[in-house]
DNA sequence: GTCATCCAAGTGTCAGACGATTGGCGGCGT
DNA sequence: ACGCCGCCAATCGTCTGACACTTGGATGAC
């Protein structure tokens, strides 16, 4: 009941929908009739519709059939959301590489045991292509495809949360060191280390495969950790 | 380039800050600046702006001295976003209860570990507050009281983003079943659970604590899918 | 020197108008 | 009868102008 009318406008709709007095999918009345219903004008209305829309809680279109529709927010929204939150808070120092890699760590080393265990065969054949060449060249390409490795991997455990809170990870590392310069063989020795996990993936050796991923997860862990001293100089 | 003025605006300015070009704590432009500068009306700079304090990107206040302000998220922000939208993904059933206890076992059985090894004599301190006595009235101060143990917990480790992403998991399950019947014994056994926990974490027993967590998160884990069970039928 | 008062710079809110987009409905020609 | 085209209504998107509210400093009286 405190605070600016949009903020109480949005905290009421917002209440409406983690209630599920809202059902996803469903419409919410239009911005003429919150208007009435609350006693605003239409512009505090529109605010407090995007402070909705950027938390993912609904969504809008334009058009006869337009309106704010109730959305739930996918793997992917909270992920982004996720990912410059911490970006913010990794430039802020007020978090390290070191923790970074170690969330890593206890989420992607039992997450390739998992993988190993539950995976389809439509999710290696993603896995496979989701593989790089680092004789090819090195760039932009070689990040992303790295990165797609390590999700389809987290997506192949069945849990959709893994992919939520560890994708942020590796991206905020990713775009950090994005731009600097690897050590030499250290692509290669990443395609390597993929290569051996895809196979110990297909084999269904879920031990082998959390073997192999926290050598892989320390090699990184190696390579970050001196790119970032360097940075730091 | 594409969509909606204000969503245009909302992403040049959020660039501006994950970039580092608006520094944390930063006066962005007043509404009247932002609207000349970027050839749009003012009720669509505002809108551009709740989205962005709603993504907790900036911070506006009234008065003379007033404005919109840079500002980092922090640990609380990020995971109370994550809890509203876990929320809304298990409800749609996208989520399970299994998997929620699954990644609080990757996450907090390790954090035990960490906490027994790093922690002061303070946050020693804060655990002991956080027990309760399962004789004394159990109700919603208790749940908050069993949420706030493992929150302290977590702490102790020395790494923020682990807070920030078990917190929305615990207390999604809480609020999923904070008004269903807990079985018989169930409160008591959480408060032993957790005062073997405060031992070996002040005896910085390391494998101990991570062994007790583990018991523990068992036990949860068993309440809880005995009331989801229930739940459903 | 202290306190009350006024003032300036912002955000908060409203009302009204018009443009843009979308999907359906009806008319028109064949 | 069928299909195409253009009109139309509903809804969001945007702009303008105005005024209220909040805040902190400046001003002035005592």
């Amino acid at each position: 009941m405190t605070g600016p009318a949009y903020a109480v406008l949005a905290g009421a709709l917002r209440a409406r929908i983690v209630s599920g007095e809202l059902a996803p999918g469903e419409r919410l009345p239009n911005e003429q009739e919150l208007s009435a219903e609350f006693g605003v004008g239409r512009s505090t209305v529109r605010e407090a519709l995007r402070s909705l829309a950027s938390q993912d809680l609904i969504q809008t279109t334009r058009g006869v059939s337009g309106g704010s529709f109730v959305s739930v927010p996918t793997a992917a929204h909270l992920s982004a959301h996720l990912e410059t939150g911490m970006t913010l808070m990794a430039a802020a120092e007020r978090v390290t590489v070191g923790q970074l890699m170690s969330l890593r760590h206890l989420l992607e080393v039992p997450a390739a045991g998992e993988a190993a265990r539950h995976r389809t065969d439509e999710q290696l054949e993603d896995l496979r292509r989701a593989e790089f060449d680092p004789a090819v060249a090195v760039g932009e390409a070689t990040y992303a495809a790295n990165q797609d490795f390590h999700l389809v991997l987290l997506r192949a455990t069945g849990n959709p949360l893994l992919e939520v809170i560890t994708a942020p990870l590796f991206r905020v590392l990713a775009t950090r060191f994005g731009r600097d310069h690897a050590p030499d063989g250290f692509w290669s020795c990443v395609a390597d280390d993929h290569a051996e996990l895809h196979d110990l993936v297909a084999a269904r050796d879920a031990d082998g495969a959390v073997t192999a991923m926290r050598r892989h997860l320390d090699h990184l862990t190696g390579a970050y950790q001196q790119m970032d001293r360097l940075s730091r100089n």
